[in-house]
DNA sequence: GAGGATACCTAG
DNA sequence: TTAGCTAGGTATCCTC
């Protein structure tokens, strides 16, 4: 039988560990699948003739004691030492054991690899991998929930690339809020719970669970009481077995208050019997500092909302302000004052709740599957062969983890164990710091003809391409060929030894590439899943870097993190010398790059750099009429000629062509990009690090600043421009809470920590306060909307809701607006143009003319 | 009024 | 016991 692996646990059979593997087969059925025989184990530095020792004083625990020889985690050596491979009876053993064993020989390794994913990297396979499995009988475990129920020894990773069809469940819980306030478990019950599903379950697309009885008639369950209405819950759960549990907040809010009444209500003496994961446990959630984490064993528990704010870039991620952003969907809403109302009444009112309700569970379900939201997590998850549910809990440290922990394997290292708070802490205090990247000072305001080229996955490049590694990190004696990093980093050379993640780097590079070629002769659905897994490996590649210089990774090296970068650091700062020392021009020639100056014609392009930041150059053409076609030729020449002079698979390639730009600071610019499209050539803008791609400017900022670019960049209309802006700021002048234009005034801010932790007050903080006292909470990670007031206090005081303004009609700051809003960031790119703030307030004329100041910006 | 500390958000 | 990394700009408040 082949299956898809979902996740994975363990139980006991006969007091022996048993790995149960929980997924779904191409057939659409849900699979358990008990492994036995596996072994829990670890590793301890130590001699031979300590084995007796430890075999002795742990005899409960282990079960038998090999001297094996290994690498130590950190460093190029040439030999093994000894260590002893501890295997136990139980896994639990091994936290039992392992601080005693510490004590004794010194230093443990791979203790804290969890039981479930020992299993799964000794034996090859990984989350969302398809395994194939020789069953030898079927087993009869009431308990688990799984339709399919097997026993085998033996599970063995098969190569598919589609996924199986999953079974998606979303949902949504109404409480009653008591006389407006934030609902609590405590006190507020739970009155509607909606669902969505697909495929659909049993015909139905939508089911809204009700929790009362009612004489309303429509396309809902009465399910009599709240009680009633959880087993409904959690019946329908069991019959669908879904394998995606999907919602809103849900992982935050939803399960965590769903288990929360289920205890209240059980311990009133109902009987809810909450089983949701497919081991046959009730549902339940653990709370890690302010992180409430949920777990169904067998099934995906998926939270729309973090990873719509890790994906997409929105002001507020409220369900209604993102279901309008990114679905185009009204939400369907009801104050909150006016609940108690609509839940009371068997008529109309209580139809539209029961609506509202289903279009919030509809909602989260189409995030999921109309943003694909979890296309890329599942690639990831196969790539790196880790649980999907890790992966959307955890970060890139699983991921990268879990394939360094494979090629260890391979080559006899081993892993040290995660590093405790303390020893993170240290690796901070010892003084040394992580240096980044280089960025090179911008050629400050308006400039045409640039040419932007930059470097293909540079810090992967960079760790292949001089052998850097953990591995081939030199921390002993000096061996002959080594590399030399400007951080001080030496590292051994791959002619002797080629290091581990430089190994696995490239097996993802090439598997990327033949992924991506894939892709230009599959069909759609094949398209899908393969784009996802290149994107998948390319963000792989790419975390590698960022885990070496993670203070909490096991495998922490700030050698081999600066190694990194100082190298990064100085190939930009040598590509700029090449381009500009070196190449100096480039001779164009009846349409071709002209290698040498045969002194007879062509075009002459001088070339400048102007700007660059980390793997990119942006180069000016120093001649004013440039074509598209002209700009690659030229773009690609210095590319190839400089990629010819780097180490391999190192790469810069030409990535775009702006007809004008502006540049007002380093990380601070706008592009007026020329592109090659079926209909021709197309222009237009890309703005960086701006007020127009900033959360924190009101939108009339960021709508000004778009015009303003607009007119310079396109038109090199400065005049129109400044006309603008003072109309722009005269209609400013006249707004109030009621005015069309009020929306544009709101600001956002995110609340990043508990607000006992700030040391200076912020306005978005004052407004939570403010809010606070009205009975409305809000959650640190919210992103707060706020306007300011006229008035006397300090600016962070006058902070206010803007829903609150509108109600009360309170008089805005429009000076703020005008003076801090408005006229700095007009002034950063105008300045340039000769145009003054006076001006822009309407008193004074500009002194330079448009064309003018063009001339002087254009001469070479 | 300058300059530092704090906070936020973005580039890469 | 959550969590890849650094560089850099801008606004506001605070200290001198």
């Amino acid at each position: 039988m082949i299956f898809q692996i979902l996740d994975a646990d363990y139980t006991y059979s006969d007091k022996k560990p048993v790995v149960r593997l929980y997924g779904r087969d191409g057939s659409g059925n849900s699979v358990c699948c008990m492994v036995h025989g596996f072994e829990p184990y670890f590793y301890a530095k130590a001699p031979p003739e300590m084995a007796g020792i430890l075999q002795e004083k742990f005899k409960e625990h282990i079960k038998k004691i090999e001297p094996v020889l290994r690498f130590e985690p950190i460093g190029y050596f040439k030999n093994k030492i000894s260590m002893l491979k501890i295997t136990l009876f139980d896994p639990k053993g091994v936290p039992a054991i392992r601080d005693e064993v510490r004590k004794i020989v010194g230093e443990i390794y791979e203790t804290d690899i969890l039981f479930r994913n020992r299993y799964m990297v000794d034996n090859g396979l990984g989350g969302m991998g398809w395994a194939n499995v020789e069953s030898e009988g079927t087993l009869n475990d009431n308990e688990v929930l799984s339709a399919v129920k097997i026993i085998s020894k033996n599970v063995v990773p098969v190569d598919i690339l589609k996924n199986a069809s999953l079974r998606h469940l979303a949902f949504d819980i109404e409480c009653l809020p008591l006389n407006g306030a934030m609902p609590v478990p405590e006190t507020s019950p739970i009155i509607l719970m909606s669902l969505a599903f697909a495929p659909e379950f049993n015909g139905k697309k939508t089911i809204v669970l009700v929790g009362k009885n009612t004489t309303l008639e429509g396309d809902f369950e009465s399910c009599g009481s709240e009680e009633g209405m959880l087993r409904r819950f959690f019946e329908i759960i069991k019959d669908f077995d879904p394998d995606i549990l999907v919602g809103y907040n849900s992982n935050s809010f939803d399960i965590p208050y769903v288990v929360d009444r289920v205890n209240i209500l059980n311990k009133k003496g109902a009987r809810i019997d909450s089983i949701a994961g497919r081991d046959g446990r009730t549902l339940y959630y653990r709370k890690i500092g302010n992180v409430t984490r949920v777990s169904v064993m067998g099934r995906i528990a998926v939270d729309v909302l973090p990873l719509l704010r890790k994906e997409f870039s929105l002001k507020q991620y409220t369900l209604r302000n993102s279901a309008k952003e990114l679905l185009g969907t009204e939400k369907l809403d009801i104050p909150i004052l006016e609940m108690e109302d609509y839940w009371k009444d068997n008529g109309e009112k209580l139809s539209k709740f029961i609506e509202y309700a289903r279009r919030d569970s509809e909602l989260a379900l189409l995030f999921l599957l109309k943003l694909r939201l979890i296309d890329k997590y599942i690639a990831l998850a196969r790539v790196s062969g880790t649980l999907l549910q890790d992966i959307l809990d955890g970060g890139q440290t699983q991921m990268v983890e879990n394939l360094i922990l494979r090629e260890y394997m391979k080559h006899d290292r081993v892993l040290p164990v995660r590093p405790t708070g303390e020893v993170s802490g240290e690796r901070y205090d010892e003084g040394e710091e992580l240096a980044g990247a280089e960025v090179l000072p911008p050629k400050k305001g308006l400039l045409e003809n640039i040419v932007i080229l930059d470097y293909k996955s540079l810090y992967p490049t960079i760790m292949m391409a001089h052998n850097l590694c953990y591995t081939t990190e030199v921390v002993g004696e000096m061996p002959e060929d080594v590399i030399k990093a400007p951080n001080g980093g030496i590292f051994v050379s791959r002619n002797i030894v080629k290091g581990i993640v430089p190994s696995i780097l490239e097996d993802l590079l090439d598997r990327r590439q033949q992924t991506r070629a894939k892709m230009k002769t599959a069909d759609e659905d094949e398209k899908g899943v393969l784009d996802a897994t290149q994107l998948a490996l390319k963000i792989l590649l790419n975390s590698f870097y960022g885990y070496s210089g993670y203070t909490r990774a096991r495998l922490y090296s700030l050698t081999l993190a600066g190694a990194v970068t100082s190298l990064g650091r100085e190939n930009i700062l040598h590509t700029k010398d090449l381009i500009e020392n070196d190449i100096k021009e480039i001779i164009l020639k009846g349409g071709k790059v002209t290698g040498k100056d045969d002194g007879i014609g062509g075009k002459h392009i001088g070339l400048s750099v102007v700007y660059g930041d980390t793997d990119s150059v942006f180069v000016h053409l120093l001649d004013k009429e440039i074509t598209f076609d002209e700009a690659q030729l030229v773009g690609n020449s210095i590319a190839n000629t400089v990629t010819e002079s780097l180490v391999k698979p190192m790469e810069l390639v030409f990535d775009s062509f702006a007809k004008r730009a502006i540049f007002l600071a380093k990380k601070r610019y706008a592009l007026l990009v020329q592109e090659k499209t079926a209909e021709g050539l197309k222009e237009k803008i890309k703005v960086k690090g701006m007020e127009t791609v900033r959360r924190d400017w009101c939108e009339i900022t960021t709508k000004t600043i778009e015009k303003v670019l607009e007119l310079v960049l396109k038109e090199a209309k400065v005049d129109d421009a400044v006309l603008l802006v003072k109309n722009t700021i005269n209609a400013i002048k006249t707004i109030d809470a009621n005015s069309a234009m009020f929306e544009g005034l709101i600001l956002t801010r995110q609340y990043t920590k508990k607000v006992e932790s700030y040391k200076n007050k912020q306005p978005h903080i004052t407004v939570i306060e403010k809010l606070q006292k009205r009975g409305i909470i809000s959650n640190v990670g919210d992103r707060i909307p706020f306007v300011i007031l006229a008035g006397n206090a300090m600016f962070v005081e006058r902070a206010e809701d803007p829903e609150y303004v509108k109600k009360k009609n309170l008089p805005i700051d429009v000076d703020y607006y005008i003076n801090k809003q408005i006229l700095p960031p007009v002034e950063r790119i105008l300045s340039d143009f000769g145009v003054t703030r006076e001006m822009l307030r309407g008193m004074g004329e500009r002194k330079v003319h448009t064309e003018t100041k063009q001339k002087q910006l254009f001469e070479f």
